[in-house]
DNA sequence: CGGAATCCCACAGGATACTG
DNA sequence: CAGTATCCTGTGGGATTCCG
């Protein structure tokens, strides 16, 4: 996911490949969807998602700080303080993320309907 | 990624994953693209996915069949056809995989640049 | 044509423990 | 507080072969 994984040498729909890679990775959508709302520490995070592993989140948002969609600032000064930002190619997902969300919500819906049903 | 792999019992921001979880996986994402086109044969789908692999490309589909995303038609004929298409289900991500598009396409560019720098 | 069956491996991701 | 460091497992995904 990480690095050049190249997975499109595909024809002509890979653009939307090269945003899932970037996007896709257990976390990086919340934490990105999350971002969206303001700088947040890590710990701030973890709360936000609290099935992650601590392993996992400074995995992923080390991946998308790589990619350059999030911006890590770290305070020295103990304890320790570090942000975690969207950068303004981050940022110019929010269109994207905002959808995800909102389609799954309407999934979530329509799934709660089809059980409800049986 | 099929059945319930429940990735989230998470906070606030899961819908993205509900999402994400249905059109991430290595080809689902450039497989809905294509078919917002128009159906496809099988045949022509591995054309537009070059580097998909045959066994890929049909775990890939039947994934997306067993979530809804796409209808999977066999016509009983020698020799055989079969058909893929977006349900409605499938259609309603048009927006999200549009606008994914376009992002990698601006992504790309970007990249593109930057190397040009170098 | 549109697969299914097998074999195989890298690595994403979990659990747990330690640290400046 | 915000991480590393290890160890371990499941499974996503590739390659290849066979089939109605």
């Amino acid at each position: 996911m990480l690095k050049t994984k190249k997975r499109y040498d595909c024809a002509a729909g890979c653009p939307v490949e090269v945003t899932l890679d970037l996007i896709d990775g257990k976390w990086k959508g919340v934490i990105v969807y999350h971002l969206l709302s303001g700088t947040l520490r890590f710990n701030e995070i973890r709360r936000k998602l609290p099935s992650a592993t601590q392993r996992m989140l400074t995995r992923q948002l080390r991946e998308l700080e790589e990619c350059g969609l999030v911006l890590r600032t770290v305070y020295a000064q103990v304890p320790p303080r570090v942000d975690y930002a969207l950068t303004e190619e981050g940022r110019s997902l929010e269109e994207i993320v905002r959808a995800m969300h909102a389609w799954g919500e309407r999934r979530l819906e329509r799934l709660a309907q089809v059980q409800a049903a049986a």
